[in-house]
DNA sequence: ATGTGATCTAGACAAGATCTAGAACTAGAC
DNA sequence: GTCTAGTTCTAGATCTTGTCTAGATCACAT
């Protein structure tokens, strides 16, 4: 991975010790973390880190172009680090998100809506682990 | 539409003046209200509703399978009265959700996922409203 | 009328997220 | 090096969404 220093200079952001630890945890993961599982990880890194400075530095990394938060899970916001597009799987005995790759579905038709010009889009699936493989 | 109070009966809930009162609203509305919003308006009705009752209520139409929650907004589950499946597209600018035909959008690949067995899915949509038409 | 079970209410509680005021830090000017 | 202005960070208050609880109320069969 680029140095993440560089990185958060390149992006216009001061590298302070706590954005690097929240950047070094949710730019890693592929777990669709929440808020409050980047602080808790981002704290062995950095033990003062406050959960305002990590709403904060989240915030910071999705105006740069760095996360997207998604809103899939029930009451809470998830932050992904995966910022082309592509398709989310929901394990419905869990709540584990997995990403699908955005060839692996096609979607048609959308550009043709009445009324309403589409931007952006994705499929959320819901199911479960196949017995086999 | 079905008079409520028999709709309730036939469900098997006890329609009781708070239960019609929410039915009412959330049955009848296609804005996907929030919890709240259903408070807010069923208490027209019913001046005296608490929110464990909304809530309640909203659970136990939700197992009768005549209202289904969403998460598709930040924070907040919506309800839809609307349950057939369907697709979801966003509004950017204010939030609001609105309903796309199922058959307005046709999605392939689903059923070939690897390792994952799809029971369920839908496409949301974000965008704006076309200029014209 | 009475008892049982279902339902309702107000308020306590918990979690996610935002806001605030002041402290600490950084970069650049001197 | 020191000063200053602006940025960043922290702890804690606050707000919102949603759940839970204890007791009051209601419905209904007997």
């Amino acid at each position: 991975m680029e140095d993440l220093i560089a990185l958060l200079r390149r992006v216009g952001l001061q590298p302070t010790p706590q954005r690097v630890a929240v950047a070094r945890y949710v730019l890693a993961s592929t777990s669709h973390p929440t808020a409050d599982q980047v602080l808790e990880h981002a704290r062995r890194e950095c033990p003062t880190l406050s959960r305002a400075t990590v709403y904060n530095t989240l915030t910071r990394l999705e105006e740069k172009g760095l996360v997207r938060p998604q809103t899939i899970r029930e009451g809470v916001v998830v932050f992904d680090s995966h910022v082309e597009r592509h398709h989310h799987f929901i394990e419905e005995k869990t709540g584990a998100i997995h990403d699908v790759p955005w060839d692996a579905v096609v979607v048609s038709g959308e550009k043709k809506l009445r009324g309403w010009e589409v931007t952006e889009y994705q499929v959320v699936m819901r199911g479960r682990k196949r017995r086999r493989g």
